[in-house]
DNA sequence: TTAAATGCAAAGGGTTTGCACCGGA
DNA sequence: TCCGGTGCAAACCCTTTGCATTTAA
């Protein structure tokens, strides 16, 4: 009884038992994931990890990222520009919502999902995998606004 | 009357009057365009084009392109692996839905994508962009296979 | 002890840019 | 003629890889 454990003891476990091992560089990556909301490319998560061990080389930050993604405290997938993101695996999973205009992003909740998911479920048998999702577009203000999606300039 | 053009004839005349010239390569690219089902990448155009003309070189790919995209005679988005693509902009906006197993993708016209766009226009505001939405999952074929996501893999 | 992990430095791949020359209109 | 386009080559950015060294267990 009580079980209850850091995420960082919970890691290291989860590592040792894998024959991997705890390290101070996985330590710094882990604080910096834990602190990040949202997406954060793998280049801003070297950065962060620099701001706490300026030592730190990309090859140590990449390679670790592969292998929390093998564990599942991670996942990866691809923001509406296109760069490979990552993203503290969450209790639930969500989508992207992202404005073209404002570059601002919101959550798409599983309960907001649910629609699109059994729609795609019915029609084509297709299991939608959230959390890889990202839907472009204006939000609210923006298309109010009158915004126009970027690369219609002259 | 009678307005009816080769495509080719209406981008040179649509450049023209913008001020821009009608060049061999701007046409081969044309062609490789009109070729092209679905989504290209940048590289692969680069690649098409060179089959057709050898002296072909990126940056005027890539400089003509962003012309086209300016004139909305392509468009460009993102897909699945996070690469950019373009495409030949349809006569109807689409969607994309991609299989994670099997690497299919399939096209998600404006009818089947109407519920999509008005749960998010009536529940946030939100104007989607069906033509930058990809879905990733797994198709029916790979998800009654039972086939893993990438990424769990030991 | 010993295999995993690190750090370095260099490679890699796609895309972009500077600049002199070329060529449509 | 004149400005837009082209080609080349180098720059860029992020990510990956090889290899000798370090270090957790």
């Amino acid at each position: 009884m009580m079980s209850s454990a850091s995420s960082a003891e919970q890691l290291r476990d989860r590592l040792r038992s894998r024959g991997l091992r705890w390290t101070p560089q996985r330590r710094t990556l882990l604080v910096v994931l834990e602190a990040a909301q949202g997406h954060v490319t793998g280049a801003e998560l070297v950065e962060r990890c620099r701001a706490i061990d300026p030592a730190t080389t990309p090859s140590t930050v990449y390679r670790t990222l592969d292998v929390l993604e093998d564990l599942g405290i991670v996942q990866h997938g691809h923001g509406a520009d296109g760069r490979e993101e990552f993203h503290v695996r969450p209790e639930q999973e969500h989508g992207h919502l992202h404005c073209a205009a404002c570059g601002g992003t919101w959550e798409i909740d599983e309960r907001e999902a649910t629609t699109i998911v059994n729609s795609f479920r019915e029609e084509r048998g297709f299991e939608v995998d959230l959390s890889h999702v990202t839907v472009v577009g204006l939000c609210r203000e923006c298309s109010s606004a009158g915004n126009q999606q970027p690369g219609s300039s002259a």
